[in-house]
RNA sequence: GUGCCUGUAGCUCAGUUGGUUAGAGCGUCGGGUUGUGGUCCCGAAGGCCGUGAGUUCAAGUCUCAUCAGGCACC
């Protein structure tokens, strides 16, 4: 098997750990920093391929967790793989359903937000509904789709991750929560790091089992959440081992997000990708760039469309507010994206209260255009050493509106 | 003309043997959404309970009258 894989940096910015670069997978080339756009079940929702490509996403991430329970990961197989199962042709990535063992265990229902506090939930049943039960081997969990039993380990995970046959895999992990306690944290940890090999041994096995596939990268992810001395022990730990690039993970508190990124990217060897899981604020980003991040993903900008929220210079916008009934102007005057070439708020405002799904695919357009550009923005600003100024003018911007 | 049914939030309706400040869903208005459980989450505004009398300590609820809509029969 050949290796096409590899990782190239282009510029690095001084007195920073900022740097751009070139990720080269079978599916071709990702240029760093990047914004992966999120298609959860093989489709980046509301929106065609031919869509996405046009907002110049370089690559589609989508959820091993999800595709095992439906389709299933043995149909996308037979299928010829989710690059040619869902008509994307570049890069692909799959995340390890590490997030689930979360979102349906303890953080079921309930919502945690970047500082830590824990909100009221939907359901004061939380407790006693969570659908996932973690222990030393694996996650027990009970499908959202129809209550069936199921149980994922490190070794299940690569097997449906090398399946799907995503260009750049995750290594089975486990997210905790801010308001998790240090011991737990500990705990967590030993496991993540225990799975990580686990997953990169189960990879090596199916890399010799089927030496005819073209080669899928495989990313360990960095866990530990606030703790500095967790950070660096995972951060290390996986640092010596073979694995692709890195992936950054667990909730961050958003005002320690660039120390936090920072303590890790000094640990990781500087000549492989990281990724940071979840994460496209736009403060987030630079914050995460500067300390050494090479791209990002987040269902933020098409799960914000979906609400009506749009993204602009001067912040997030909500178009449902009646402001925008008789608002003939783009989101964004100026901006060349399709939704802003062609349509008005007014008439986006107008989909929305319609409920109409025509909604849906003009705003994500538009955000993820938006987000995608910043991205891009400051790559440019990084091989050209205007990074600073960019980040300055940008978020003053973006924050004060002026 | 006679009999019966129905009038409660913008809409569709709940409101116990009469008992605190009359509720829900949708809609409206505002906010939220960070490795997605595809129409989600949080909050707010909005009612002389058709109208007028009466019974009662107390009426959306009981009685009478009246207005409006519907159904049936002559």
């Amino acid at each position: 098997m050949t290796k096409d894989f590899n990782f190239k940096l282009t510029a690095k910015l001084e007195g920073t750990l900022a740097r751009s670069g070139t990720i080269t997978t079978p599916h071709g080339d990702i240029q760093t920093p990047a914004f992966i756009v999120v298609g959860t079940k093989a489709t980046v929702k509301a929106m065609t391929p031919e869509q996405v490509k046009a907002v110049k996403a370089q690559a589609v991430l989508a959820n091993a967790y999800h595709l095992y329970l439906q389709p299933g990961h043995k149909l996308i197989e037979k299928a010829g793989g989710l690059s040619k199962f869902m008509n994307w042709h570049g890069p692909t990535f799959t995340d390890s359903g590490g997030f689930q063992v979360l979102s349906l265990g303890s953080g079921y229902k309930k919502v945690i937000d970047m500082i830590g506090n824990e909100a009221a939930s939907a359901s004061q049943k939380t407790k006693t509904e969570r659908k996932a039960f973690i222990d030393d081997d694996g996650v027990t969990f009970y499908s959202h789709l129809d209550g069936s039993r199921h149980r994922f380990t490190a070794e299940l995970s690569m097997q449906i991750q090398h399946s799907i046959g995503a260009d750049i895999m995750f290594a089975f992990d486990e997210l905790t929560s801010l308001i998790d306690p240090y011991e737990y944290q500990v705990e967590s940890l030993e496991r993540t790091l225990s799975w990580a090999t686990r997953s990169h041994n189960e990879l090596k096995r199916l890399r010799q089992a089927y030496p005819d596939r073209p080669y899928q990268a495989l990313f360990g992810v960095v866990q530990g959440a606030q703790y500095q001395d967790l950070r660096l022990r995972c951060a290390k730990t996986l640092a010596s081992q073979d694995f692709d690039g890195f992936g950054i993970g667990g909730a961050i508190e958003k005002a320690r997000l660039g120390e936090i990124v920072r303590w890790v990217n000094q640990v990781l060897p500087e000549n492989k990708p990281r990724h940071l899981l979840g994460i496209s604020e736009p403060d987030d980003i630079f914050e995460a760039i500067e300390n050494g991040v090479d791209s990002f993903d987040c269902v933020s900008p098409t799960r914000v469309a979906r609400n009506g929220s749009a993204y602009t210079y001067e912040g997030r916008k909500n178009i449902v507010a009646s402001r925008y009934r008789q608002d003939f102007k783009p989101l964004v005057e100026g901006c060349p994206c399709y939704t802003c070439q062609n349509y008005t708020c007014a008439y986006l405002h107008h989909l929305l209260h319609a409920h109409e799904i025509l909604a849906s695919t003009l705003m994500s357009i538009h955000n993820e255009f938006f987000i995608i550009k910043l991205v891009d923005d400051i790559r440019d600003s990084i091989n050209s050493g205007s990074f600073f100024q960019l980040k300055q003018n940008w978020l003053k911007r973006y924050y004060n509106h002026i």
